[in-house]
DNA sequence: TTCGTTGCAAACATTTTGCAGTTTC
DNA sequence: GAAACTGCAAAATGTTTGCAACGAA
């Protein structure tokens, strides 16, 4: 019943496209992105792969930002930083504060946690002036 | 220039209806939930008074699940879990771990930061078989 | 009477989907 | 050749908005 796989450039593209970057891309920026390369591509297959990313495990979302999905290639959760003025969405890597939160908070509520999220909000170095 | 407020009986209904639940409703919830009470409420409304409360400070987002924006009373930020299964957005007060974070968040990058969201995902003791 | 607030429906923006044609294997 | 993948455009979804009617001060 399982759905065999096939290769597709596109795919591959796409993925790509969301690897190299770090600006934690929406469907539409990875599209503007491909379209002069793959002048056919369509928005729809953005979002299909993307969605396949997803369940797959090999692309997370970073949350809805301005009402626009934002993903990440970078599976393994980690903080992030959004600028209420430009909308930008930062990695935080090296702040490890919480590695044992899950734990903590799976032993006082009792929950099966998988994973969480930081986000934190405020203004970025470019936008205070 | 600024606008005087006047008093509205569904602007506080919505209010009301928020605040005396801890589901963190969407918008459409608390239509819903109005709509016998209030049988010529609209939709337009909910949202209209939802984004008032937000920019007054009064309420805040919990962010965006399976597609609708939740809302949360307690304006004061605290950690939140939602459960994959069936969406369910639970408050974990007591839970304070993070206290400091901010100020630490902000030594480490230099970002001016107003606050933080933390949510754990995982399943909830009911979807749990 | 003034002008903030609402209902309604249309407009909007993002995302999903159906289908016929294309590509991979 | 079978079935996965895609382009396209239409549909679905959640939210916003314009406008005339309504209601508070």
């Amino acid at each position: 019943m399982k759905k065999v796989s096939r290769y597709s450039k596109k795919r591959d593209a796409i993925y790509e496209a969301l690897a190299s970057t770090t600006c934690h891309p929406s469907a539409e920026w990875i599209y503007r992105n491909l379209k002069s390369k793959y002048p056919d591509l369509s928005l729809g297959t953005v979002y299909r792969n993307l969605s396949r990313f997803k369940d797959e495990g090999s692309v997370i979302s970073v949350g809805v930002v301005a009402g626009q999905e934002r993903y990440d290639s970078n599976a393994k959760p980690h903080p992030h930083f959004i600028c209420k003025h430009c909308g930008v969405v930062i990695d935080m890597h090296r702040f490890s504060e919480e590695n044992s939160l899950n734990e903590k908070a799976s032993a006082l509520f009792g929950f099966q946690i998988d994973y969480h999220e930081l986000v934190f909000h405020g203004t970025c170095k470019d936008c205070e002036e």
